[in-house]
Formats: structure tokens, sequence, C-alpha cells
DNA sequence: GTTAACAGTTTACAATGTTAACTATTATTT
DNA sequence: AAATAATAGTTAACATTGTAAACTGTTAAC
């Protein structure tokens, strides 16, 4: 017979503490797998640029990847100075900057993306083919049910070295 | 027929992405929605003392709620200074703390877990029982095949007000 | 043509992880 | 029993990154 107590913790802690869970173990054991790379944590930044499937601005990013715009200031001067992106000023719209991956980021893409699968299959271990297509649709639901929600930026942060 | 970087994106992206994005606008959400509680984001670190199964000393809450010790100080100075806990040290260990809830505390916990709860249910809107006990089965395998990665700790870090 | 909106930048500040050094207490070794 | 090691927690200095507000330059709207 479960306490008073309990049944409230079962009832309405479990999403947000497996999601919070995981989310912090994944991101930091890739962002050490990827040290070597020398993109910091910011590979998913260079994954979304390589998969950007319209032009590529500094708002279409920081909407995306739910970084505020000053943060993405600050990623995307790290990105250049590492020589992994260019910041062009589009001539249709001299308001906007163009961002592209270097030469040197397309070289790295494999290995990043490579690194994200290894860890995904890691993640996904002992879930048959079945079960992860039910429960990738399941989290394409729960994205679309909070999407617009008024929440805050947050920023997933991670140790330096 | 599928570019060979959409291939790419399509093999190793989906799962951080959504992961990252629910949580951050589920967290963000959260926090907004408890503000007049006067717990800022820490919430949760309340439902875990209020939940604790053995002794709640810092050492418990930092590893069951993945935060490094320093910052666990800071955030239970917090909740002292809001009168939400008290810290009393263990007569049967000197070296540890222990820590429990306020009647202030105790009175505000229905109103989070029902916050909680609200959440869940917008989040999960439209999936059946079903689906949703597999979801949460496969996010409890997800947790336990990435627990003893060698990740590192992680903030949410969430917008002050 | 004037005003408003938008994209991006800069600055100052607040929150929090990291590292390292520290205290007090308990456990282990010899 | 005394010396040493380990543990729980604290403090201080520093780095990263969100927030807010003020700013520039450009385009859109009226």
């Amino acid at each position: 017979m479960l306490s008073e107590k309990e049944k409230r913790f079962n009832e309405s802690m479990p999403l947000g503490k497996l999601l919070g869970g995981i989310l912090k173990k994944y991101f930091g054991a890739l962002s050490k797998k990827m040290e070597h790379l020398g993109v910091d944590r910011h590979f998913s930044t260079l994954v979304a640029i390589d998969n950007a499937k319209q032009k590529c601005t500094q708002q279409y990013l920081s909407d995306l990847l739910d970084f505020d715009k000053v943060s993405m200031v600050r990623i995307l001067d790290y990105l250049v100075a590492k020589k992994m992106i260019t910041r062009t000023v589009n001539p249709q719209d001299r308001r906007e900057h163009l961002i592209q991956l270097t030469l040197k980021a397309e070289k790295i893409m494999p290995a990043i993306h490579h690194g994200i699968k290894e860890m995904n299959l890691k993640a996904l271990k002992g879930l048959n083919k079945n079960d992860q297509e039910l429960f990738y649709s399941c989290l394409a639901t729960i994205f679309n049910n909070i999407e617009d929600l008024p929440g805050n930026k947050v920023d997933i942060k991670l140790k330096k070295k």
C-alpha cells in the first residue's frame, strides 16, 4: 500500500527526472567523446548548420537550437575563431548574416555524426525496432504538445574540459 | 531520395534534439508556472527531499539530482534562506547534514505536485495508456543504458524572472 | 519621408559548474 | 593509541552562459 506521498511522487515526477537524467548523461558523454575534434560542446550547432534546409541565419539557428540570440552570437564567435564556420552578410537582406561550414568543419562532420550515432545505439540498446519507432513518435508528439508553451530559453551547461 | 547529408542527419540527430527541446520547454514552463510559490527553479529539489526513502544528506541529493556538491550547497543555502528546508547535523555521523522540509514547504508540496502532474498531462496529450507505458519503459531502459557513462554534471539554467 | 520592425552586437550583471584548498569528523592502518 | 586516510560539507576564485537593456545598421510599413 503506497503512502499519499509516494502516490504523489509516482504520478508527477518520473517524466522530468528521467528526461533530465538522460539528457545530462547523453550530452555530457557526447561532449567528452568529441573533445578531440576541437569544437568544445558546440558540435550540435555544426550539425544544425550542416543540415539547414533554408538560409541559415543566426535567428534561424537560435530558434532551432533554443539558444537566446546573445548566446548564439557568442557561440558563433567561438566557432568562427575555431575556423569552423564563416559569417557573411546576406546581399538580399543586409541585416542578416549567413552561416556556412568551412572545409575544416566539413571534414569533421562524419566523425561528429558517427559519435552521435554510436551514442544513440548505446542509449537505445535492448529496444527492438518497433519500440524504438514508437518511442520516437512519442517524443515527437510530446515535442509538439510542449512546443508553444510560454517557457524560457534554457542552457545545457557542460564541464569545460 | 535522400542526400548523403540528410541520411546522416536522420540517423544521428533526433534523439538529442528532441530530448533537449522537450526538456528546455518542460522545465522552463514549469518554473514559470511555479514562480508564485517562491522557490525559484528549485521545486524539484524539494520534491526529492520530500520523497527521500533514506536519510537525506547533501551527498544523496547531489547524486540523485545530478548537481555537483558546490552547486548543491548553494541551492540548499537558497532553500534555507527561503525557510523551505532545515539543515541539521546528523548525531550518528557528525560530518553529515540531514535535510528536511519545513512546515512552510510541506504546505506547498501539493501545489508543486499538481503543477508537475498538469504539465505531464499536457506533454502526454494524444498518447493512449499503452503508448504512455511503453514510452516510460523505454525511458527507463535508456536511463539505465546511459547511467554509468563517464559523463559530466550538467546544469539546466533557467531565466530568472 | 518618417516611423516601426528586424538582425545582430555589446555591455553589465546574475546563476551556476569547476577546481582547489580548507575544516571537521570518522574510519583505517600500523 | 597515534598517525594517516577517507568522507561530508564549505569557501573562494574563475569561466561559461542566460538576461536585460541599450545600441547600430538595414528593411518594411505607413
